[in-house]
DNA sequence: TATAAATGATACTAAATTAGTATCAGATTG
DNA sequence: CAATCTGATACTAATTTAGTATCATTTATA
């Protein structure tokens, strides 16, 4: 059982370069190699955060995406939907004929408190939550998250390009 | 993001009919009438079931599954570990390699929070607990869950045989 | 002002997972 | 023996996830 899909997974990776970046405008051709991510693929995830919003983005030679929101403002829970939409249980049973059947129901009802529970805990996970984790990892003392070029990913790069041009 | 794919849910749906069935050899037949599951797809649901400890299940001519075990001490945890596998995240990130980037491991810090909280809270929803919640709603007073025929689904049969038989 | 570096939009393919069907052999009951 | 079961297993279909490719347009800058 997956909890995160690459989009997501990748979506979330992206905007913590972003977070980063504070103000800057990133490219994808950035992101992607910072962090392992197939160009192509990515791209189109961050033309999607554009259109809900949690970034805008610039066309053109040093043009790129930005945050847009206060990264305290941005739970994962935000993005899991964007690209796994609500957090939901079998779906199915609700529509079609509305508990005609007594145990999904009795289940319904239990499954119903576990997603909001999870449903919180994702909500309260935030970028800016997310971003001060990384700088204490990187010993970063900064109460702000101050956009020191390689903060996220240290490791090694020049991978086989292949994905990447 | 379905959280029980129709696999978990059939299997919990059956086992509540064999909760309310104790000790009676159910068909799959009989399962899929009631519950309105496709009989092939649920003929292999049981034989998992099986295969795992939680029914028994008698061949021949008034054949059927049985539950093995107390219902008490079946949480859906199990029963979804058994179709959709752990309840993890992206997986991807830790395997490949250990944390070469830094931006997955707090990510998975958070995650993994949420992750184990849910999976506390699928373990104490037990097969127990569900078929106790149907017996109120049935008004069934009884503490223990005597098996009367119909508990779980006293809605419309007779749907277009297509799928049972 | 041409060129390179970007994104926008969108169509396409591939892989994996989920859902559902079918078949045949063997067991059991009546 | 016939009907009713399960065991095992192979197969197909549908859906979702992952990834690729292309072309038009925008923008900085040399």
């Amino acid at each position: 059982m997956k909890v995160l899909t690459k989009n997501t997974d990748y979506a979330i990776r992206a905007l913590l370069v972003l977070g980063t970046h504070e103000g800057e405008h990133v490219s994808a051709r950035q992101i992607s190699q910072e962090q392992d991510i197939p160009y192509q693929f990515l791209r189109r995830i961050l033309q999607e955060l554009n259109r809900h919003g949690l970034i805008s983005s610039k066309e053109g030679a040093q043009g790129g995406a930005k945050l847009e929101k206060d990264p305290d403002t941005i739970g994962i829970k935000d993005i899991i939907e964007i690209f796994q939409g609500k957090v939901e249980l079998s779906e199915c049973m609700f529509r079609k004929q509305i508990c005609s059947n007594r145990a999904n129901c009795v289940l319904r009802h239990e499954i119903m408190r576990v997603e909001q529970l999870v449903s919180r805990e994702f909500e309260q996970i935030t970028l800016g939550k997310l971003l001060s984790d990384l700088a204490k990892l990187n010993g970063t003392v900064t109460m702000e998250h101050t956009g020191e070029s390689e903060i996220i990913n240290p490791g090694s790069h020049e991978t086989t390009d292949s994905n990447h041009r």
